[in-house]
DNA sequence: TTGTAGGCGTTATCAC
DNA sequence: GTGATAACGCCTACAA
């Protein structure tokens, strides 16, 4: 079958004793050729074992029918589904998805540089996590196409698909402050400068201001959405926490689950003497007990959406920029201590 | 700074006064330059905003610094951790990383031919999650540098990467007949031609000989490995599964983790009335309430090492091929019912 | 329907 | 040190 010498469009040629034009036809625009040739064309292809050299054809046709996508990290479900999302959707429109992640020291802003550098995509798919100018600068003169996730760049020209993060975590704070009675609030973040951190963090002190609740700045924590470090840090405080009327708000489920377990551990009930919350309604939200109340935040979709945008920005380069917006949706279970409520059906 | 129109290295020569090749050896810093040229092209660079044309150069160099990696599946954390792996040693050599997974109807083994087909790859790292002969075939023909995940390929002419799932669940099933006395063993595993399934499957028999243990075998199942799916049988025959000496081997964490939760809804007392393990030691094992025992399957470093593999053979592909074979250990939490064993602290 | 020839942007091999 | 020039493998007018 295949020789192990790179066999070219000209050895089939050869072969079929036509012409490397010919052969290109059978390969790109099969209607045009000889119906006997063509035949006579696949057979040398097979026989050579002959695949197309995709350097030279994408040298020609300027594309790769790869995009990027470009991470923060890759730790966790959250990341894990907006892959999986972004992967189908990419196979879809017959694109290869090429990922990347920010690692250790480097940030995104100089993978977004390597990115475009010597590279082979035909566009990029970025999630940033946060804002910093040098990010900023690095969006606003990318010179592939490129698409957004999940980051509100003002003014920005490009194309993106967000979350109403907002809204969700507005709704999440008014159910628990309305259905569950909560009135005092520890918050557990992310990074300070973490956008979603920062999204979360203004619906709360959004509500907090609406219901007339006090905001205490003690209670207010920034970690890295990490269960250990969640756990690590209720364990040590779990007990100051507690009391009637009394939640935790976590940014994200992996950390409300860590704070279930360590008051659980330290003999605090979950909801009644400490209630919990969490956010994106990945599994773990399910599996923790008791089951958490969090906000559904549709990821693969997310990561499905961008994807999309990508390739119709490639397709038609100067489309007026889009911007898709998600809604997330509140998922009510029994960690927040509200009595009775099922949205919707448990596993 | 970047004009819209591609610039070329003929953009640059022109405006630095210089030739192609200089610019081009200013590039790739391979022979000396002159310093006042040097800087001169440089500037020429800036200015223009050139960069580099990728494909141009991969059909010179004939490689793209890029490689494949290829799953059976994006959901869960088994996958998410070797993916994690795989990108962070591949950043680490220098390479891209360009991620698949089968989907719906379409097999690996489609994939496979997709991959080398018209493809800028320099090489393939693939898991097969069965060995089916299309696939064996696809792999057997294929065309790349080539590393193989997880599966055991007789006399397979390819690197490999595999975990001794025969001696983790070997381990695992001796944990549970001697240090915690099972006597009937429920055993819960994927598809019946899942590669890893059969492994454990074949531990389990094996050790059920060695104890004198009866095989029963509607006590075996084969499920997808999924959370729901085996919270939903659990939900209907946990009942009739509750005894002394009674315990379920799950083959993932997850389906293990939907058993103990079934069990827990069920009023069955875990691990007192009904003893649960699992398999791969992924986060859920830990966060599970009892923490299941399990053995821990080191995922990212199966990615990270298949990657290593991989761009070995790239940069030197006569070496002869080589297989590494990675431990799994056995980890003890409660969820199995032996007495006070415990291995390792637990978050 | 098929062949010829030019060009895509690099790198490599020579000369100078 | 630097500059022509020939590959690399493919696509696509244009000509036949």
């Amino acid at each position: 079958m295949a020789g192990s010498m790179p066999v070219s469009i000209a050895d089939v040629a050869k072969k079929a004793r036509v012409s490397i034009s010919t052969v290109s036809r059978v390969l790109n625009r099969r209607q045009l050729v000889n119906e006997k040739t063509r035949v006579r064309v696949e057979q040398a292809i097979r026989d050579l074992g002959y695949r197309p050299n995709a350097f030279a054809r994408g040298l020609m046709l300027r594309r790769s029918e790869m995009i990027g996508l470009l991470l923060p990290d890759l730790h966790g479900e959250f990341y894990s589904e907006i892959i999986r999302g972004a992967n189908a959707q990419a196979r879809e429109l017959g694109y290869n998805l090429v990922l990347s992640s920010a690692r250790d020291g480097d940030d995104s802003h100089a993978l977004l540089r390597a990115m475009q550098q010597r590279t082979l995509l035909d566009g990029v798919a970025v999630m940033v996590s946060e804002l910093t100018d040098r990010i900023q600068e690095a969006l606003a003169g990318f010179a592939l196409p490129l698409c957004v996730l999940d980051a509100e760049v003002d003014g920005s020209p490009h194309d993106s698909v967000v979350i109403d993060q907002r809204q969700g975590a507005v709704a999440l704070m008014r159910h628990v402050t309305q259905r569950a009675g909560w009135r005092r609030i520890i918050f557990v973040g992310g990074h300070e400068t973490n956008v979603d951190t920062i999204a979360r963090l203004e619906a709360y002190l959004q509500v907090l201001a609406e219901r007339d609740l006090p905001l205490v700045p003690g209670d207010v924590y920034h970690l890295d959405y990490q269960y250990d470090t969640a756990y690590a840090l209720a364990a040590e405080r779990v007990r100051s926490w507690a009391g009637p009327g009394h939640g935790v708000f976590a940014a994200n489920d992996e950390m409300a689950a860590g704070i279930v377990a360590a008051a659980t551990a330290a003999g605090v009930a979950v909801p009644q003497e400490l209630a919990v919350v969490g956010f994106d309604d990945t599994r773990i939200a399910r599996m923790t007990r008791p089951p958490l109340t969090t906000v559904r935040v549709p990821m693969a979709k997310m990561g499905a959406r961008a994807v999309e945008l990508l390739c119709q920005r490639i397709a038609e380069p100067q489309r007026p920029p889009t911007r898709i917006s998600l809604q997330p949706e509140l998922i009510a279970r029994e960690s927040c201590g509200a009595p009775g409520v099922r949205l919707r059906a448990q596993a």
